[in-house]
RNA sequence: GCCUUGGUGGUGGAAUUGGUAGACACGCGGGACUUAAAAUCCCGUGAGCAGUAAUGCUUGUGCGGGUUCAAGUCCCGCCCGAGGUACCA
């Protein structure tokens, strides 16, 4: 019978479909969960470069569950998003329904590759059951905020309490700003007041903070939406803007979230991309005091052991201090400074990197040394981070020092023997000079010392400083989660619990209000029962998305984010495969996001995702048609030097093997209807390049085509075999054939010549047995190690084993269908029920291999010796002696190693690899 | 600049972690079957040299050194690619 590989698959989807054979409920088995990062439905569809991490978490379930393992292995949808939005404005078309069809296309898609999500647990961003939990996590956040010591996030009743009793006396809180007050003046300040004071320390708060405005969009971005001072979407330029804004103070769980990597089974660059992004570094606030306002102002710095070189300080031009320390006959050149860096994009500013600044008039007091410094501002220094102003030592640092250069400041030598008369010396090492108490000592000494002179001279404090900022959570579109917000005297109070979910209004249009508001102000009614205004922001993207894992657990309970029950027995993700492009975003805030639920108890776990694999890019394999200039003839790949020739994409589906189908070529498109061809050896031989897979450049691969072609068992194992999951490539139907083929050899071990199914009950012989068992030992580690790639090749080599066997036992032939049916299962459950089993074959066990018949020929030799050696000339399965003893000495290297000695025991490997011991 | 990764035939990629480098597959060459093609199957295939031949020898994992009986793998110094990040004080 021949591999009718569309029949097979059909059938099996729709059992599978039919009988929710992948169906998971909680159970007393051991719990797996594999979790993949759900899909935005964009417009064009599924390419064949989506599914790879799928196939990948697929195959690794399909093996949980047949070790034993009750898997959870759902799916979903990232269902906000701008793509649809914009083509509402354009069209008019409602993003609901856009993101519908969508959605339908994904999972026919989906559906055809044969995957065993079990999708009863479904869970979609948009759907008012979903972030009915996203609002009310949300209002959780908004309702606590985060005690430094205790490391946690606690209600933020219980912080009005100690403000009540106490102020802020004896508390280390994380802040949007430091505020210092007793417990009188808390309870003198009316409602808003204290409203205002309960914002700088709220999780979710609002604030006016210094954004990422992108006009285009007409909407903020978080920072890891922008790249290059462009947005990530659109590639939009994106400035600067202070601006009243909902954040999450993610900063305030940095520490944990650097802390807390090291437990994780993640690979070593995200992990490292992680760091960077939350940047921690060690150092000191130093106080200086400014002259004309009697007052001191800190500044942070890492380099303590500096500070007798510092000979001005630079304020950066959005800092608040900025008007305070403009003098009276500064105050132009100030106002003028500060119009040119205020309209310049952030683009502007990397790109032209010219040094600007303006003196501000004023002086600080250097504190170790007491002379006067002036206070410089420029655009080199950011007001996010640290303090917003810095020491500078032009002698030490090359940024300072360009300043220092263009403004013609003083420059002092710290470190001997240091030649600074070209470039600063920003390296730390060397002797201190020039340094009062410091002189002499090695600069790791020196920040030491001077950080513990700077704390024990009250002049500063050791400091810790982050680059990870808080999350900028408000975005000015229609197409997201409404906030569950009202405004009551200007201050924002969140909705009850039993007001859930607070769902999205329909409006007219979907651009922003004529007034300039954001599109939800067109909405009508968007009021709470008694008037109050409601928040006319939604959410960003990655609030869907940073506990959507939880759900799954419990997907349809209206009561609870997730039950207890079903947390306390899934917990969190075992296994999470998706791209490395959310490194700074979505795997960021979701491990916020999770930290805070743990903090408020209602989770068990402190991590999300325990093992992390990242799968590779898929790249487009374009192709190229050489076209003879002004004509309308192409020449094949090899002659075309001989030509003037232009490079034409062309479809990559109309070409096999860089072999251009002429017939379809023509028919593609009207002007090359009547092309005419110069040819190779009678075929037309195309170019290629590696691109990016993209509609323009013809080299999108739909999965589909390639299901229709040769079958989802065929693209899962093909897709493997590419190479590691991990690595990126390029999408390349080269070797397709060679796994199809496979699969057919394979499909014919189980039938006879006149093609009916055949198996014998015979014993299995040792040569049969070490085959299969190799092959199970090996498919095994390979899955265990995530290396799909090789585990193909053993099946390859098994299948030619045993072809050349013509083993057709079923001892053999029955395990082998168990151990390929994560790769490709619709065959393996065509064989399993051919075989004789009524239930589906993933309800199997995954065979044990036995080590004895893989090991043979053990071989006792009469002398002493240690460590390991191997033989030149390979040992037949049974040896003498004899035989022993000559391919030991044929072999130079190691008769010169045995050094006249010889060997006591050997242990010979399948005749290959021996040990020797004295 | 810094951090993280990689660099192996014509191509994608293997290599039990220090033990016959190039598994498996593609491609290519040769052959079988066929009227023919497709499909299928078999043989060969890193490079170089010698031989009628089985085979033998030399060389070979980005470059240069080192450790070791033995290095793609470990150590030192370079070169190149990919990704992340960057006026972060």
């Amino acid at each position: 019978m021949e591999y009718d590989f569309r029949k097979i698959e059909n059938k099996w989807q729709k059992y599978w479909a039919e009988n929710k054979i992948y169906k998971v409920e909680i159970n007393d088995k051991p719990k797996y969960y594999v979790l993949d990062m759900f899909p935005y439905p964009s417009g064009a569809g599924l390419h064949v470069g989506h599914p790879l991490g799928y196939i990948a978490s697929d195959i690794f379930s399909r093996y949980k569950r047949l070790c034993g393992f009750n898997v959870l292995h759902p799916m979903g949808y990232d269902a906000y998003g701008l793509p649809a939005e914009q083509y509402a404005i354009q069209t008019g078309q409602h993003p609901s329904i856009t993101t519908e069809t969508n959605i339908n296309r994904y999972r026919n898609q989906l559906d055809k590759i044969g995957f065993c999500f079990d999708w009863d647990r479904e869970v979609r961003t948009c759907d008012p059951k979903y972030y009915k939990w996203t609002q009310w996590t949300f209002i959780k956040m908004f309702n606590s905020y985060y005690c430094n010591q205790a490391q946690q996030a606690r209600p933020i009743s219980e912080l009005i309490e100690v403000f009540a009793q106490q102020g802020t006396r004896n508390l280390d809180l994380a802040c949007s700003k430091q505020m210092q007050f007793t417990a009188e003046e808390w309870n003198l300040k009316n409602e808003k007041e204290q409203q205002e004071i309960l914002l700088n320390y709220r999780i979710a708060y609002l604030a006016d903070t210094t954004v990422n405005w992108c006009s285009a969009l007409g909407t903020v971005l978080a920072n890891d939406e922008v790249s290059e001072g462009l947005s990530i979407r659109g590639g939009y330029p994106v400035e600067q803007k202070i601006m009243k804004q909902w954040s999450l103070r993610v900063s305030a769980y940095a520490q944990r979230l650097l802390d807390d990597l090291e437990k994780l089974d993640w690979s070593e660059s995200l992990k490292e991309t992680q760091r960077n992004w939350i940047g921690r570094s060690e150092g000191a606030e130093v106080n200086f005091y400014i002259e004309n306002l009697n007052t001191e102002l800190p500044v942070f710095t890492t380099r303590a052991d500096t500070v007798f070189g510092v000979t001005f300080m630079v304020l950066a031009p959005e800092s608040e201090y900025v008007d305070k320390l403009t003098t009276d006959n500064q105050k132009q050149a100030v106002a003028q400074y500060l119009e040119r860096t205020k309209h310049r994009t952030e683009r502007e500013r990397i790109a032209d990197k010219s040094i600007t600044g303006v003196f501000t008039g004023s002086y600080a007091i250097n504190p170790v040394k007491g002379n006067k410094i002036p206070i410089w501002i420029s655009d080199y220094v950011l007001a996010g981070y640290g303090t917003g102003m810095i020491m500078a030592v032009p002698a030490h640092d090359s940024r300072d020092y360009a300043f220092a250069k263009h403004f013609d400041l003083p420059v002092i030598p710290l470190i001997e023997g240091c030649d600074v008369s070209v470039e600063s010396f920003d390296a730390k090492d060397g002797i201190m000079i020039n340094s009062g108490f410091l002189n002499g000592l090695t600069v790791s000494q020196a920040i030491e010392t001077a950080k513990k002179y700077i704390e024990e001279n009250g002049i500063g404090k050791r400091k810790v400083n982050y680059r990870l900022r808080d999350a900028i959570f408000s975005r000015q579109r229609y197409w997201g989660e409404p906030f569950p917000v009202y405004y009551k005297q200007e201050m924002p109070y969140t909705l009850n619990e039993d007001k859930l979910p607070l769902e999205l209004p329909e409006i007219d249009k979907f651009l922003p209000a004529e007034t300039g508001e954001p599109p939800l102000g067109r909405a009508k009614n968007w009021q709470t029962a008694e008037g109050y205004p409601l928040e006319l922001s939604t959410m960003p993207g990655f609030a869907g998305s940073s506990a959507y894992y939880l759900r799954y657990m419990d997907p349809h309970n209206d009561n609870r984010l997730v039950s207890a029950e079903a947390n306390q027995y899934w917990r969190n993700v075992d296994l999470y495969v998706g791209g490395t492009e959310h490194a700074t975003g979505h795997l960021i805030y979701s491990r916020f996001w999770n930290k805070f639920l743990f903090d408020c108890g209602l989770i068990v776990e402190n991590e999300p995702f325990k093992k992390l694999v990242n799968q590779g890019m898929i790249q487009g394999r374009s192709n190229f048609v050489y076209r003879v200039k002004g004509t309308n003839r192409f020449v094949s790949l090899g002659l075309k030097d001989k030509y003037d020739t232009t490079e034409i994409h062309v479809d990559v589906n109309i070409v096999k093997n860089d072999i251009l189908d002429i017939d379809r070529f023509t028919k593609w498109m009207p002007e090359f209807n009547d092309a005419e061809f110069i040819l190779e050896d009678g075929k037309y031989i195309c170019g290629y390049a590696i691109e990016k897979m993209s509609k323009s450049m013809y080299n999108v691969v739909n999965p589909d085509v390639i299901v229709d072609s040769y079958g989802a068992d065929t693209l899962r194992m093909y897709e493997m075999f590419l190479g590691p999951i991990e690595q990126s490539k390029p999408w390349d139907t080269n070797g397709i054939d060679g796994v199809y083929r496979f699969l057919r050899r394979f499909w014919a071990l189980y039938f006879d010549r006149d093609g009916n199914f055949n198996m014998s009950d015979e014993k299995a012989n040792q040569q049969e047995l070490k085959c299969l068992h190799k092959t199970i030992k090996k498919i095994q580690t390979d899955i265990e190690n995530f290396s799909f790639n090789t585990s193909v090749s053993a099946f390859m080599i098994c299948v030619n084993e045993l072809m050349s066997l013509k083993c057709n036992k079923r001892e053999i032939l029955e395990p082998l269908v168990i151990i390929l049916s994560p790769f490709a299962p619709h065959i393996a459950e065509e064989l399993w029920h051919l075989c004789g089993h009524a239930t589906s074959v993933c309800d199997a066990v995954f065979p044990k291999y036995n080590e004895e018949f893989l090991t043979e020929n053990t071989f006792e030799y009469p002398v002493s010796f240690n460590g390991k050696m191997r033989f030149k000339k390979e040992l037949p399965l049974t040896f003498t002696v004899k035989q022993v003893e000559e391919a030991i000495i044929t072999d130079d290297t190691t008769q010169k190693w045995l050094d006249g000695k010889t060997p006591k025991k050997v242990i010979v490997v399948v005749g290959k690899i021996v040990n020797v011991v004295i």
